[in-house]
DNA sequence: GTCGCTGCAAAGTCTTTGCAGAGAG
DNA sequence: CTCTCTGCAAAGACTTTGCAGCGAC
């Protein structure tokens, strides 16, 4: 289903240029770079799951212990990240928000209402039929945004 | 896709159906039938919208001021459906969350970032997609949202 | 009468904000 | 240097819980 790149040198690749539109985001705005800011952008860039303010801090504190990274500044950047696009929030059942870096492979979610995972996938029949549908309706489709809920496999077993 | 219902006394059949699949679940479950119960199913039917609990407490309190409906007992009783199913719970960008009577057809939004118009619409292979993606992924899937960014029809002429 | 229900208020979560010192530009 | 950031703690917003009296069955 979706290309996800795996190699390290792409990564690092991806990673670097992510850095850069962050920074330049940054000066457009007159907002400094701090290493808190590097350090939330790279441990989101790192996780492959979709994360929330409470386990992103948690990650950062283990990998990062000296830096002491307060859980408001977590908030103060991934609040940032999000008005700027960078980062997409996605809010579920249970409470919370999590997030995800916005520069991934387009995708909809798949999400528990019991225990809150997100699964990701993609359907071209759904992506084509968006299209046709903005069409009929006179809309120039720009995006797009779809959550299915329900209940996953593991919380019916329970 | 969904049969909508709009004729009074349809509707007003189909409130009865729900009253009583409302007091047999409770008398299964050996819970007790309270005036609080019945106005807090009847306003959330009454109500087209997604309410959140706040609202359903405001809109009980407009119509039966002489109850004293409290908070929590919106809440209580709000878990109360959601876990037998007959409402379902959505959460959005924003905090909290909203309810709807399960039994309720939903649509889907078209958005118009520039003028901020939105268009509902319902796309029954769209529907069967989604069912269809659930299944294959395990899920039991109990509702969805999906929302369409673009620029309408008007919005481009100008 | 019994036992669940309710309103109230207090306690929990999760998130935001005010502030004074630290640090990027 | 200036002006933004940060951590901390306090404040907010939303939700849940404990309790004593009330009410459905």
């Amino acid at each position: 289903m979706t290309k996800v790149t795996t190699d390290f040198n792409d990564r690092t690749i991806e990673y670097e240029q992510l850095l850069i539109d962050f920074k330049t985001l940054l000066k457009k705005n007159s907002l400094k770079f701090t290493i808190q800011r590097e350090v939330i952008l790279e441990t989101l860039y790192k996780s492959d799951e979709h994360l929330t303010p409470e386990s992103l801090h948690h990650l950062i504190q283990e990998k990062f212990p000296d830096l002491k990274t307060g859980i408001a500044t977590v908030y103060r950047t991934l609040s940032l990240l999000e008005d700027s696009n960078m980062v997409t929030s996605l809010s579920f059942g249970a409470q919370g928000k999590k997030y995800e870096l916005g520069a991934k492979n387009h995708h909809d979610h798949l999400i528990c209402t019991e225990c809150g995972s997100i699964t990701e996938f993609v359907d071209e029949q759904i992506e084509d039929r968006q299209h046709h549908i903005a069409d009929e309706l006179g809309f120039i489709m720009k995006d797009h945004s779809m959550q299915i809920y329900g209940i996953c496999s593991s919380c019916q077993s329970k």
